[in-house]
DNA sequence: GGTCGTCATGTTTACGTAAACATGACTGCC
DNA sequence: GGCAGTCATGTTTACGTAAACATGACGACC
């Protein structure tokens, strides 16, 4: 900047005005000043700037895996509507989700660049943890049920699987099966609550979980098993990824969909109208989860009062060709399934149900 | 900090050794400095130590999508192998790959606190703008053709389309269609051009070519009109979601797959085993790229020399159930088939076998 | 016992920027 | 013609940190 202000023969305070475009220069002086800047390959410094300011304009991100799918999405959101902002995305991966490893993300955390944070990962992760999150840091939370402790934004998960099992039951199907996510995820959780709770509330019975981990190919390994089971007519699983593999053992075992079984899904990737059948599924809108956690974040960071609560992206169920009525034949006799019913455990219906929604 | 040295009755220069580790601090010194630092919630600012030392420890990462199936892939290599290196990632994504987006995100980048950029782009969209990189800035591309301009990491894309191919006459088929990626790619026109020349070396006629998007219902499209030619009983996509719509399309159209048609993707992702049927593809190696980015790129911060020049990473054929010789009657004359047979060359029988289902 | 070396700690300075204040030239008005 | 006001530009300062240098106490050795 010194050697620009030099090279323009005027001084670096007007450099620094001609750089931020602030008015009272010449023409004639800005002129010279952006010759010289362009002579130089000036380009200003941006951890003076961060250092003078005291802000960064970078938001970090923390997050287990990227490829995760909706993951992927959610960050695009966030960096895009952080970008419109003005702002930078630093991303902060950890790898497993081990105490070391978030310990070690808080830590580089706390002495990164960034005007706040978001975290897109199971909160009781920390809790186990002995770190707390550092006190002056901002925060959003997303797919958690910190809500009373964080700001939190996430998908209404309760209520589109309550769609997903209202649909099958809509349609004659006497009760819904359910491929679940892994028991240590909160959106895994939070479906399969409302998926019970519905059934419930509808007075049907509900069937043993089948539990996955979000593959495809535990997905294929839960519809084995449902494949072997001829009371089973309806399928509601946690993910489309889940959905995909008990689509291909339905279809090994040579049960039709949606002739014989219906499938729903979750969160509506690309590919899933491509399924075969294209896959009946409930919409997730990852650009409008990363778009409020960005808005939320900086509404702290412009220092306006944001206490913690959460706030819920609605979800749609998208009807495709993998769900119809069940098979005339399909029900044997109810007897077994209603031995079933007492011996489920009732489960804790006191589950995240839609919080008032912030703003 | 002027507050730390403060309470601990210190002088600041001694809490910015204490924060760092340095020698020639007694230990009942630094406990005091420790104890005030963490009563007065001190985090060192990284603005003022990156002004001070001239380095961000940080890398941009500039891209189009992060949906877009191997972006997320790589970004998340990156970040992690830069992670271990004490390299922070700032994400900057562009929309579209309009000239005004990219210009904007070079400008911006100019500005931003990194160290060096990762590109993944298509750079000739670079040379459409005004704006080159610029000069002090160290830079690494993914994915393009800049090999002569800049380190290129990249998957050889090339013998990843011939290992396909190869794989497909190998079994029999006399020709291999080929379902291409947007003409605006490298990754795809590579794909393509090597599917082609392929076919010529082996001395097969070449068909016409099916242009997709990459998305599936691109893919879907090209199989519907695919599935309509009889004559056509091989199919290499450039990638693997238009696979998926190609096996719909086959499917719907009553084709079955691998007995009439064979098909092979490119990626390898996840849910390629849960296709119907589980697809054969060319596995790509997303990590490795990223890995290999980060370290050309910390080469040249450190200061070694780093020239213009593309580093490959392997790829290999992962076999599953989608392809099969061709059906006895699909070939109405023998004659081209033993003509030409002795015109396969050996290729690579070196394809990873259909990996153990998962427990 | 004086000198020198060692070691813990303090003081000064610079990194690049931009706000706040200072300067000086020029305009317009009485 | 002198004075006030305006406007372009220059000067000073501070942001938080850490390297370089300075200080001063203490011990060891001749």
């Amino acid at each position: 900047m010194a050697d620009v202000a030099a090279l323009a023969g005027v001084s670096s305070q007007t450099v620094s005005r001609v750089a931020n475009g602030h008015p009272g220069v010449v023409e004639t002086t800005r002129e010279q000043v952006l010759a010289a800047m362009s002579e130089l390959g000036y380009r200003p410094n941006s951890a003076a700037r961060s250092l003078r300011y005291g802000r960064f304009n970078t938001i970090g991100v923390i997050l287990f895996g990227l490829s995760s799918t909706g993951n992927s999405r959610t960050v695009e959101a966030i960096a895009t509507q952080a970008a419109t902002e003005g702002y930078a995305i630093t991303l902060i991966p950890v790898g497993a989700p081990t105490q070391d490893n978030v310990m070690g993300a808080f830590t580089r955390m706390g002495e990164l660049a960034v005007d706040g944070v978001i975290l897109i990962i199971e909160v009781h992760l920390l809790d186990a943890t002995a770190v707390a999150l550092p006190p002056g840091v901002h925060v959003v939370v997303v797919d958690s049920d910190a809500g009373e402790r964080y700001p939190v934004v996430d998908t209404d998960q309760a209520d589109g699987a309550r769609q997903a099992v209202r649909h099958l039951l809509s349609l004659g199907h006497r009760t819904v099966w359910h491929v679940a996510g892994p028991a240590e995820s909160f959106s895994a959780e939070r479906r399969t609550t409302a998926w019970r709770r519905a059934l419930e509330e509808a007075g049907r019975p509900v069937p043993p979980l089948q539990r996955g981990d979000w593959s495809a190919d535990s997905g294929y390994l839960a519809g084995l098993r449902l494949a072997g089971d001829p009371s089973c007519t309806a399928i509601f699983t946690a993910n489309d990824q889940m959905a995909l593999g008990v689509l291909r053992a339905l279809h090994e075992r040579g049960r039709r969909v949606p002739a014989d079984v219906s499938v729903v899904g979750f969160d509506d990737l690309a590919d899933a109208s491509s399924y075969l059948p294209p896959l009946t599924t409930v919409h997730q809108d990852f650009a409008e989860v990363g778009r409020r956690c960005v808005e939320a974040l900086l509404r702290q960071i412009h220092d306006e009062p944001a206490g913690p609560g959460t706030d819920l992206v609605p979800t749609r169920l998208v009807l495709r060709d993998s769900t119809a009525p069940p098979p005339p034949t399909a029900e044997p006799a109810a007897e077994p399934t209603e031995i079933l019913i007492p011996a489920i455990p009732p489960g804790p219906t006191t589950a995240a149900e839609s919080p008032a929604a912030l703003t």
